[in-house]
DNA sequence: ATAACATATGAATATTTGCTCATATGTTAT
DNA sequence: ATAACATATGAGCAAATATTCATATGTTAT
């Protein structure tokens, strides 16, 4: 019951299950796709960042508001809301000198909720 | 039509609207779980780790396997998995000298889809 | 105009991370 | 037992990244 035309040759350089490989290969995305997925979840491999995003779930705050709720320098919050405006997760107004930053994306929501389910379920 | 009890004082170790703060506070999931969220995105914030997985949407395959699907060095594809493993993404069983990894999780798929969303919907 | 302040940003530093190289482990065939 | 092979792993290196520090920019109040 395991796969019978196996072209065992070697590993390095040649190939073992010509057929599967060949037939994953089908069905892979673009590479540059994949990239860009990649990219958006390196945007929230941070906890910095999914602090920020969490903080945004519930309103919409400025710079020194984030700061002060994660303890953390105003510089390096507004380091990481410049990655997450690159990345299209967040928006800002401005008013006076006060810049107020929000959410810029509908999905982040359930994804958030998707990997919490993935965390819950494996107890 | 902006906050009105806005107890403005400063921005380093001081607080702006105290109030915003307190109830975004209040909506914060732990500390731990937004860690392990983080945790969670980090791992997928990577092109060869993404590859591997959608590899294995598609099929289970030997490492050898993805080492060639992916052009890469069997060394490099094996500490990759060694990272999915830890993550509880992947799973494996062993005939004779050959591994064969699988997803060990249904929710990758639907997370990896909401993140194309994310990237299709942006133009 | 000047002072106070919110935010942004560049440079530097420390940490993390992905890969390579060499080698170890464990299995199969002879 | 030995050779061949698939996979795993530790050390080292290079690149990427998060934060800090100092300072720049732009706005408001005086």
């Amino acid at each position: 019951m395991k796969d019978t035309k196996c072209k065992i040759v070697k590993c390095d350089s040649t190939i073992i299950h010509e057929d599967i490989i060949n037939a994953v290969k089908e069905s892979m995305p673009e590479e540059e796709r994949l990239y860009d997925l990649a990219e958006i979840f390196k945007v929230f491999g941070d906890t910095t960042r999914i602090k920020i995003l969490y903080a945004l779930f519930a309103s919409e705050m400025c710079v020194c508001d984030i700061a002060v709720l994660l303890n953390m320098t105003q510089s390096a919050i507004s380091h990481q809301l410049r990655v997450l405006k690159q990345a299209r997760l967040v928006k800002f107004r401005k008013e006076g000198k006060v810049v107020y930053y929000s959410l810029d994306d509908d999905h982040i929501k359930q994804i958030f909720d998707q990997g919490l389910n993935h965390i819950n379920e494996r107890r």
